[in-house]
RNA sequence: GCCGGUGUGGCGGAAUUGGCAGACGCAGCAGACUCAAAAUCUGCCGAUCGCAAGGUUGUGUGGGUUCGAGUCCCACCACCGGCACCA
């Protein structure tokens, strides 16, 4: 009679004796696999079934290969607990977001627990822990030393709901990545990270990891390396110099006018009175123009500053614009214009009445009514002088050469990334280290006194003037310089959140060290992470700045390797059940709770990976997890009847077994783990039908399928480990071996086509020879084919055998 | 606009990479058990024509390559994601 499992009683039981008895302990020889989580920012909202995806597509990777070589797995967890949310809700309540984030911490912890994942909990780090931020202020202040970090006034993202500024990687759409805002600019005074120093390693290192392609792409696109060529322009009756940068310059002769960016460093030089009233009334629109209206109004503006530069090569005289379509900060704010090969001079050309002159043809003749810019760099030079006549896209590579040569300007690369705006005017985050001095100014603060804790303060609320709350706090601002022992102020700004998940699965195999952040002999033996399972959202923020802290802590001798992550894995978000994204003010959260108690945690680990390819968003659909329920039941009963019926092996059980083996591995090794779920719930079926045939299926088989099963229902699988008569744990099991010969058939049904349609079905012996597949075959299609002419025959063995006829 | 990705039953999805399309599961329908229901078990389940055997058609659209195409090539459409005046 079919029972169902008491899920409650085998996982209580079972997750007891896994903490009495740890199955996963470093005995020092085995070899180490890094299985990383991307860790959890702890919510007051608690986790949801998304959440739980994640860990447990990480929790069933680290028992395989805690099996699968015998490692020894590190796979710990641990809170990213700085930021907004807490601070916000001490704001409202007034309660500290110390105690709010413990709070919550706890509430996550044991939902996390009911995943029943290995974790090794005295890895546990915490961001918000003054042992763990000592360390983020030290590498800051190692940054600081080494010229990395450094303070810069310009105009920053500011997100008027945040009152903080952002990186720009923390822009998207020109809106606030956090809270959808639209982002402003403000002229602040902030800390800036030397990131774009690190650009090409940035790049280059991604050639040797194993990330999805997408990442790497947005990687190098956000690093956005560009070759091209410094030129220099002097001005018209001025002994100044305009500098562009051009990635096309084999278009040189066909510059016909130049523009610079509104913040133009020379703009009040070159303005000539009487286009100073035009020049100023632009660039003061220009400066209150928000990132969205500058991204989405692409229509061209610009003002005509009055003075002219002088082409370098042909001497012609260009007149110099403004427009806000060249941005201050790429490249050197200044552009020579081409509109003949480029889009947006040639729009601004037309528009404003400025000349056009074709430097490269297609066919070698000119075209006297251009329509559009030719922007490719193939054809022939013309209207060029001595380049007449040469190949453009030689020439696009020879230009910055020759252009070097005469000394008009200089072979440059640029890069989109700019440098990493650290520092945010908020109380919730790691005090940045440094203490101004008004004789020596900025100073480090000394090792010895990290960390600089965070004061407490009366009030949360951040200020709309660029200030952190903690300026107000006279009594820890006001200090003395760790130079010359002079009065001195604190930095009052903190690190932005990304600070502490930028190295922090660097701490883990070294949590409790107070000497070192990591000891280097921990750092050599278990890192860096083999395997990081986390979401795609933080392609160019936490995974960037993650590299970028490893270069330099490898820089400086901290750890020995460069990039962190060797393997990244992205799983997709589970959605509403309506197929739109999990949020509470939807209301469309699925809390795991509930199915936990009500199916059991075996169950919820195996509809998660059932529900969808595990890279793809999926929405989700409570009543699936019924039929993985179904699954489990039934399989508990043809594991219990084997179990008790102990029948002797027949040849279609021995095939059985190494066909799971394999099938399941081959599955596994490919990530496609919602498919390792329905070989399994196939081969249960089959063995459900040995059950009502003979009983059940052999010792051997039964206990193989449990250990493949094990690390997708571990609580289910231990119990019944231990009901086929075994004392230890079914995790030190080694993963089973298949033996290709025993899972291959001896008779394969293989279908007869005519004219590539299916007609019949065929039995054949493997080692069948060509001509007798074709004797079968003919014989079994043998009134279709009376009267026609067979002109092909092809026997694919094992497959197919199509004869291709005519009437 | 540029760069990626995806498109298969009522639904989630499978197809060992060019060889039986729709595995596995959900939902649905019919039956068994039951006084009844739940649970469980058995069968059916793309569309279309047919009483049936069986035929035709079918993987976003149109073309192509091939004995054979969901899979490869060309053109297009739709949706999703990333970047977006980067010279």
């Amino acid at each position: 009679m079919a029972v169902s499992y008491n899920h409650i009683e085998i996982e209580t039981k079972w997750r007891k004796k896994w903490e009495e008895n740890p199955i996963n302990v470093n005995d020092g020889k085995k070899p180490k696999y890094y299985c990383l989580d991307m860790f959890p920012y702890p919510s007051g909202a608690g986790l949801h079934v998304g959440h739980w995806r994640g860990y447990v597509i990480s929790d069933v990777w680290a028992r395989y290969k805690m099996m699968d070589g015998g490692h020894y797995v590190i796979h710990p967890m641990g809170w990213d607990a700085f930021g907004l949310p807490a601070e916000n809700y001490a704001i409202k309540t007034g309660q500290h977001p110390a105690i709010s984030t413990a709070d919550n911490v706890a509430n996550i912890r044991k939902q996390i627990d009911q995943i029943g994942a290995i974790r090794d909990w005295d890895m546990e780090v915490n961001t918000t822990d003054p042992a763990f931020y000592k360390w983020t202020q030290w590498i800051f202040v190692q940054m600081f030393k080494h010229g990395l970090a450094y303070e810069k006034e310009m105009p920053l993202n500011w997100c008027p709901s945040c009152k903080a500024v952002l990186a720009n990687e923390e822009v998207v759409d020109g809106k606030c990545e956090r809270c959808g805002s639209e982002v402003t600019k403000k002229n602040l005074r902030q800390w800036m990270l030397k990131i774009t120093k690190y650009a090409d390693r940035l790049l280059e290192g991604l050639d040797g990891l194993e990330w999805p392609e997408k990442v790497k792409k947005m990687q190098t696109d956000w690093i956005g390396r560009s070759y091209g060529a410094e030129v220099q322009f002097k001005i018209d009756g001025s002994d100044e110099e305009i500098t562009v940068y051009t990635t096309r310059p084999d278009t040189l002769y066909g510059a016909t006018f130049m523009v610079l960016a509104p913040e133009h460093e020379l703009v009040a030089k070159i303005t000539t009175p009487e286009q100073k009233e035009a020049v100023e009334a632009y660039c003061a629109a220009a400066a209150n123009k928000s990132s969205v209206d500058r991204v989405q109004n692409k229509e061209k503006t610009g003002v005509f500053t009055g003075s002219y530069a002088i082409n370098p090569l042909n001497g012609e005289k260009l007149q110099i614009w403004l427009s806000d379509y060249v941005l201050a900060d790429y490249g050197t704010g200044a552009i020579m214009c081409v509109p003949a090969h480029d889009d947006r001079d040639f729009a601004f050309a037309k528009k404003f009445g400025l000349p056009i002159v074709q430097v490269i043809s297609k066919d070698g003749k000119e075209d006297p009514d251009m329509q559009e810019a030719y922007t490719e760099a193939s054809g022939t030079m013309i209207n060029s002088g001595e380049w007449n006549g040469m190949e453009s896209s030689v020439l696009k590579e020879e230009a910055p050469i020759m252009i070097e040569k005469k000394g008009l300007g200089k072979k440059t690369v640029n890069y989109k990334l700019r440098d990493w705006v650290f520092s945010r005017q908020r109380y919730w985050g790691e005090p940045i280290p440094i203490v101004h001095c008004p004789d020596c100014g900025p100073v480090a603060v000394p090792e010895d006194q990290l960390p600089v804790l965070l004061p407490d303060v009366e009030s949360y609320q951040p200020t709309d003037t660029g200030e952190s709350p903690l300026a107000a706090i006279d009594s820890w601002v006001n200090t003395t310089c760790p130079c010359c022992g002079k009065p001195a102020k604190r930095e009052t700004n903190t690190m932005p959140q990304w600070a502490g998940s930028s190295w922090y699965f660097l701490r883990y195999v070294d949590a409790h060290n107070d000497k070192e952040l990591v000891s280097r002999e921990k750092a050599d033996k278990y890192l860096p992470v083999d395997m990081y399972i986390g979401g795609v959202e933080h392609a160019v923020l936490h995974l960037l700045y993650s590299r970028f802290y490893t270069k330099f802590l490898h820089d400086i001798g901290v750890v020995s390797f460069e990039e962190p992550f060797t393997r990244l894995f992205n799983q997709g978000m589970i959605l509403g059940p309506k197929g739109v994204k999990m949020s509470k003010s939807l209301g469309n959260v699925v809390s795991p709770d509930d199915m936990v108690r009500d199916y059991g945690c075996d169950s919820l680990r195996i509809y998660e990976l059932f529900i969808g390819p595990p890279q793809q968003d999926s929405a989700w659909d409570e009543r699936g997890i019924d039929g993985v329920n179904r699954f489990l039941n039934k399989f508990w009963n043809v594991a219990c009847d084997s179990i008790e019926a102990d029948v002797k092996e027949t040849p279609e059980m021995v095939k059985l077994r190494h066909k799971l083996i394999a099938d399941i591995t081959m599955r596994l090794d490919q990530f496609a783990l919602n498919t390792v779920v329905s070989k399994f719930m196939e081969y249960n079926n089959q063995m459900a039908k040995m059950v009502q045939e003979c009983g059940g299926v052999d010792k051997t088989t039964i206990e193989t399928y449990i250990t493949l099963l094990a690390p997708f229902a571990p609580h289910l699988c231990e119990e019944l480990w231990e009901r086929c008569g075994h004392k230890e744990t079914i995790f030190h099991n080694a993963w089973p071996k298949s033996d290709a010969s025993l899972a291959a058939d001896d008779v394969k049904e293989v279908p007869v086509q005519l004219n590539g349609k299916i007609k019949a079905v065929i039995k054949l012996s493997v080692d069948a020879s060509k001509e007798e597949a074709l004797e079968a075959a003919k014989k079994a299609v043998a009134d279709k084919i009376q009267g026609a002419q067979i002109i092909k025959e092809i026997y694919v063995a094992g497959k197919i055998l199509n004869l291709v006829i005519k009437k």
